[in-house]
RNA sequence: GGGCGGUUAGCUCAGUUGGGAGAGCAUCGGCCUUACAAGCCGAGGGUCAUUGGUUCGAGCCCAGUACCGCCCACCA
């Protein structure tokens, strides 16, 4: 055992702890905008600092750590903006939940205490996830970590907040918004999540003010009719269409409303009267405000009814529904009750039942920023990767409505605007203002309410460099190049960073969008905590490593398909992991004699030509396709390339030559080789597997400081060698032909025959006698002779490839029988080839109208496929007399 | 109601210019061969959901159907 053999199976844990530490000692991670180099540049979509790393993050982080590593390695000054995100909504809930562990609400604790205890609570747990992302490799320059709240974001949030509201394109306004009673604040339309649930139409009647009859209205919360101040009908309708302009008693309430006639009014559904209530819906909004209705809010902040709801005051609204269908029912004002299937928004953050709501709010006016950012991916300066996620990106643009930007909780940037105590004057302002700018008034008290979350994340590709200041970091890196991120922030991110960018830095936040899937369980469900099949990434990375886990993540990273995570995938690649550790210990343990450098042209034999030219050809590919975001295909590549051509054979054709110590030049051209190979591979698959390569490329002679900061291999085009790559086949052929028979034959694997090859074709035959040596040691045999004329032995088993015959000699060793059964086997599939070409030769349709180099392919088949089926017929003949 | 995906080997999935279907795991047979049993060598397994169309030729292009999934939407 030499000195520099590496432990026999591979032990993430030590190596990852070992070069991460490294690598930040070293700052390689650290961008320097004054470099000299082209820019690449990535934000990360910060993650809460309440989060926890789950599989998206680990998907999504991996593939933008992929995409930074490797252009890192490509030499350009390569920045990951890092951060994190406040989560206005998100952490007060937790904040809250722990005062209330103390008995105590917000209230009691105060605006200003409460706030000082979340900042607390981030100092002290805000980190985990950055750890975590740590763990999982991630290259990201934490130097220049950033929050969503930290000074700088606030001021950019403060100046887009003030021109935008100096451009009249924010606002204050009474409008109807989707509130969370449990969060207790407004919250904007995509964040209300629509579900189908299985409820009831309840139709009531409403009599007549003149007591002559009564319009049946339906309605699926009943609650809501409290707020009632008028009854619809569509002027059109002939049941109701006399209504119009009378009057109708609003049960419960006894109060007189008026019948309007709106074609609005869907005459198919329900009765064809729709009650309204202009404080608590958004289409009897409209309505109301068309006809200058009352606006009677009956359901308050907390859920529950308001004075407005008379005898009802003060119930939950879920409370008051049941009582006044059992009151209607009782006055026998409840016609029917139907089952009802419909959609119900849901708050984002804590799934409670939304109430639409009445509310006094700030809004933005995003139509005009959104025209701009749908030109920008109309006309490709952002391209949407995959394309077809730019359609819904498209529609949900094309019919944006205003943005509530208003929240009712205290954890976020408090809006910008102030209320003079003596006048009407709002005073919004980047600085907080001492006194009224109209009045003089210092009776100033600022807006109570905080900024959407995602209002400062809408800014964050350039808050994060800098703006509102002119620094050499937004000069370098901004517009970005690109964004990773899930499908399911679509709207809420990257569209608002779309439009903020255009409307603030007059270009696109970033070039490239690349959109992944989501990940789901091994059967495809989605994760969830219900259903109970959430898997750990911090557990899988414990139990298989980080490099097969983000292999993994890469392998199954198809574009526009979710993926399906099972563990056994994970497992299969932790294989490949301990392969390339194997591969590279065996190299290294026979390092002794090495010296550096690479053997000349001259000195290359078939293999080595053989395996530069497979090497260029992935590189090649490697570097295509992570250019092309085709992340799964790269890793199929590398692990095809490197498992199947330089383990199976590569280093099997090595073996012989490595463990002969006489021909020292063969062996050293063999050696040098091999590192140069294997410091490729290591090299391209870095970006994947971080970890594992660092390790080994330390190992391997001559390399440098850092994996990190080494040269990704590209292709040099002058090392593609087709003709080895022929050579190869041929050879690769024979072995696999003998080593089928040897296999179907059941002959001892120990057995070293000999072999007899008969080939009618002069190189090919030079060729196997050149590398006689080699192939006997791939097909574990003693000797082969090449014969260009030979008469076919009367007992051995054959192996029929293209452009050569393989004889094996079988005195005593097997049964002719079985050898008999196998050719036949052999003869029937090449007889369905030859039938299955010749049908198509004898289509003149296909003769005619099919390329000429297709149709000569198809008989240069077809003349193979005979030869082969001649051969193994007169073998199948042979044998056939040693039987009998 | 509108839009987007999916349907390929027992399971999970690849398959980008249309030219006789692939991987990993699982299964079967043989091997502790001095990098690796987390391995090596071999084998079996698919009318590519369905119907029709375009084409000399379709897993791939077009149209329809069925089932599954997701997103958006102010029919109460």
């Amino acid at each position: 055992m030499s000195e520099n053999e590496p432990a026999k199976g591979y032990d993430p844990h030590s190596v990852e702890e070992k070069w991460y530490r490294t690598w930040m000692d070293k700052g390689y991670f650290k961008a320097d905008a004054n470099d000299g180099d082209q820019p690449y540049c990535i934000v990360i979509p910060p993650p809460n600092v309440t989060g926890q790393l789950h599989i998206g993050h680990a998907l999504d982080n991996t593939l933008q750590d992929i995409l930074i590593r490797y252009k890192r390695m490509k030499g350009f000054k390569t920045l990951w903006q890092c951060g994190t995100d406040h989560a206005g909504i998100a952490t007060q809930n937790v904040v809250e939940r722990q005062v209330a562990s103390e008995g105590k609400t917000r209230f009691d604790i105060g605006r200003e205490a409460f706030i000082e205890r979340v900042w607390k609570w981030r100092d002290e747990y805000g980190g985990k996830i950055v750890n975590q992302l740590k763990k999982l490799g991630a290259s990201c320059d934490w130097s220049r970590e950033r929050f969503t709240m930290d000074e700088g974001c606030s001021r950019a949030v403060r100046e887009v907040f003030v021109t935008l509201y100096n451009e009249g394109l924010i606002y204050r306004g009474q409008k109807l918004i989707n509130w969370c009673p449990r969060c207790h604040t407004a919250l904007s339309d995509i964040e209300a999540e629509h579900e189908d649930i299985t409820g009831a139409l309840y139709y009531i009647k409403y009599p007549t003010a003149d007591g002559k009859g009564h319009l049946t209205v339906a309605t699926t919360r009943p609650e809501t009719m409290l707020g009632d101040t008028a009854v619809a009908v569509n002027p059109e309708d002939d049941r109701h269409k006399q209504w119009v302009g009378h009057d109708v008693i609003l049960p419960l309430m006894n109060r007189t409303i008026p019948v309007i006639g709106d074609t609005y009014v869907d005459v198919e559904f329900g009765t064809g009267a729709l009650k309204i209530t202009p404080a608590h819906d958004p289409n009897d909004f409209d309505i109301g405000q068309k006809y200058k209705l009352a606006m009677i809010k009956v359901i308050g902040d907390d859920g529950a009814m308001t004075a407005e709801a008379g005898r009802y005051k003060g119930l939950d609204r879920f409370e008051a529904r049941k009582q006044i269908v059992e009151d209607l029912e009782n006055e026998g004002l409840l016609e029917k009750i139907e089952q009802h299937q419909h959609a119900v928004g849901h708050c984002y953050r804590c799934k409670t039942i939304v109430e639409p709501n009445l509310s006094l709010q700030w809004f933005v006016d995003v139509k005009p920023l959104a025209e701009e950012a749908i030109k920008a991916v109309e006309d490709g300066r952002t391209r949407i990767v995959p394309a077809n996620w730019s359609k819904t990106y498209f529609e949900w643009m094309r019919n944006i409505r205003d943005w509530c930007i208003s929240r009712q909780i205290w954890w976020g940037h408090r809006i910008p605007a102030w209320y003079c105590g003596d006048c009407d004057e709002i005073i919004v302002a980047k600085e907080d203002p001492t006194k009224c700018a109209k009045c003089g008034s210092s009776n100033l008290e600022q807006d109570e309410d905080v900024l959407d979350t995602w209002f400062s994340s809408a800014l964050w590709p350039f808050s994060t460099l800098g703006w509102p200041d002119k620094t050499p970091e937004l000069e370098t890196f901004y517009p970005t190049s690109c964004l990773v991120t899930g499908f399911d922030i679509l709207f809420f991110w990257v569209a608002r960073m779309m439009m903020m960018g255009l409307k603030f830095m007059d270009t696109v936040p970033f070039g490239d969008v690349y959109i992944h899937a989501l990940v789901r369980d091994e059967h495809g469900q989605k994760m969830s905590k219900s259903r109970g099949n959430v898997v750990d990434p911090l557990e899988l990375i414990e139990q298989y490593g980080t490099d097969s886990f983000r292999f993994t993540l890469a392998a199954m990273a198809a574009q526009g398909r979710d993926i399906s995570l099972s563990e056994k995938r994970i497992e299969g690649y932790r294989h490949f992991v301990n392969k390339i550790w194997n591969a590279s210990r065996f190299a290294l343990m026979n390092l002794d004699g090495y010296t550096d450098g690479f053997p000349d042209k001259e000195q290359l034999d078939l293999k080595d030509r053989w395996i530069l030219s497979r090497l260029n050809d992935v590189a090649a590919k490697v570097n295509e396709t992570l250019d092309e975001y085709r992340f799964n295909e790269t890793a199929h590549i590398l692990y095809q390339f490197i498992w199947h051509e330089f383990c199976d054979w590569y280093v099997e054709m090595a073996k012989p030559q490595l463990y002969d110590k006489e021909n020292a030049e063969r062996r050293l051209a063999t050696q040098q080789m091999l590192f140069r190979v294997l410091r490729s591979i290591v090299e391209l698959l870095h970006p994947i597997m971080p970890f594992v390569t660092e390790e080994i490329w330390q190992k391997l002679p001559g390399t440098g400081e850092s994996i990190v900061i080494a040269r990704m291999p590209e292709a040099q085009k002058q090392e593609l060698d087709p003709d080895a790559e022929a050579q190869m086949d041929t050879i690769i052929q024979v072995v696999s032909g003998t080593r089928n028979v040897r296999g179907e034959m059941n002959i001892n694997p120990t057995a070293r025959p000999h072999v007899d090859i008969l080939c009618h074709n002069d190189g090919v035959a030079d060729i196997l006698k050149a590398q006689s040596e080699m192939v006997c040691s791939l097909a574990g045999l003693a000797s082969i002779a090449v014969h260009r004329e030979f008469t076919r032995p009367e007992a051995a088993a054959t192996a029929v490839v293209d452009k050569a015959e393989v004889f094996l000699s079988l005195e005593g060793i097997i049964d002719f029988a079985e050898e008999q059964k196998r050719l036949q086997k052999e003869i029937e599939k090449v007889q369905k080839d030859i039938d299955f070409i010749s049908k198509k030769l004898s289509n003149d349709k296909f003769v005619n109208r099919a390329p000429a180099d297709i149709v000569q392919k198809e008989r240069d088949k077809l003349e193979g496929f005979e030869e082969k089926k001649a051969k193994l017929q007169e073998n199948f003949e042979r044998i056939g007399k040693q039987c009998a």
